[in-house]
DNA sequence: AAGAATGTTATGTA
DNA sequence: CTACATAACATTCT
């Protein structure tokens, strides 16, 4: 589910709709019942997201470490809060919803050193006002692995998965195994504000869209399969017909068109 | 109903 | 020290 987008818009939604006051936390299935306990009762201050992670920062100094991984998902009520099913970890309850968070990789209570030790093993996040893209520049510039595999590094640079890797890669005409000493300056720059342009294109529409920001308010069923992207799933090209070809990189699937990407 | 999927980390190997 | 492969973990959907 999750790519640097939708923990951003979760952080802006939840924050809205629980913090400023005293939260109830509660552990359905008993999988984080310690930490719940914790959080129950506390004032929610804020949340901030940094790559694919979500901090929670309550009063005195407790916070909440949550990253959804491969399958995490939150479920937001804003009226009947149903019983919950499947894989609750944690609810939480505020003035305006309840979020249930099902399947996190991650969902643990943190203190000060760990966050710290957190931000300090992420490269800058595209989507975040204080990102400097240099820090990138610099790995990528002087590494000879593949921009395809630096791209889903998440200490080059946060937010990017295995979608806006195939994407942006494609719109920059870029080989995802092009080394990352072999990008000039500008092909970093270009790929550097394609990758955000996307990332809040997602943000804002609350799914990724990569191909037409003109879609945005077109719901995701009514786009033929086709044409939702690029290259990413598909079997031809979106902008010549060539055939994609897919193969396993950096532990996923790649997707790119061998005549566009060079 | 096996397998794939918008992810990360730890560990082993070269 | 670098790079790559593999396994492990999370869950839902086709």
């Amino acid at each position: 589910m999750p790519e640097g987008h939708t923990i951003h818009r979760a952080a802006r939604l939840q924050s809205a709709a629980l913090a400023g006051a005293p939260v109830t936390a509660s552990s359905p299935q008993g999988r984080f019942a310690d930490g719940a306990s914790l959080l129950d009762g506390r004032v929610l201050q804020g949340i901030e997201a940094v790559g694919k992670h979500l901090i929670y920062r309550f009063e005195d100094e407790v916070a909440l470490h949550v990253h959804l991984g491969l399958f995490g998902r939150f479920d937001t009520h804003r009226n009947r809060v149903p019983d919950p099913r499947g894989s609750v970890r944690l609810r939480l309850a505020g003035h305006a919803a309840t979020v249930d968070l099902r399947g996190p990789t991650t969902c643990e209570i943190i203190d000060l050193p760990d966050e710290e030790r957190l931000m300090a093993r992420l490269g800058p996040d595209p989507l975040r006002a204080d990102a400097d893209p240099e820090r990138a520049w610099q790995r990528i510039s002087r590494s000879r692995r593949a921009i395809g595999a630096l791209l889903m590094d998440q200490s080059v640079l946060a937010g990017v998965g295995n979608v806006y890797r195939a994407e942006a890669l494609h719109v920059e005409g870029l080989h995802p195994e092009r080394e990352g000493r072999s990008l000039s300056r500008d092909e970093f720059d270009r790929l550097w504000t394609t990758i955000r342009g996307m990332l809040r294109d997602g943000e804002r529409a609350g799914r990724i869209i990569t191909v037409s920001a003109a879609d945005a308010g077109v719901p995701r069923s009514r786009i033929p399969r086709g044409q939702r992207t690029y290259v990413y799933r598909q079997r031809q090209c979106r902008s010549c017909g060539a055939p994609v070809r897919a193969w396993e990189m950096a532990g996923r699937r790649a997707w790119a068109c061998e005549q566009c990407q060079l």
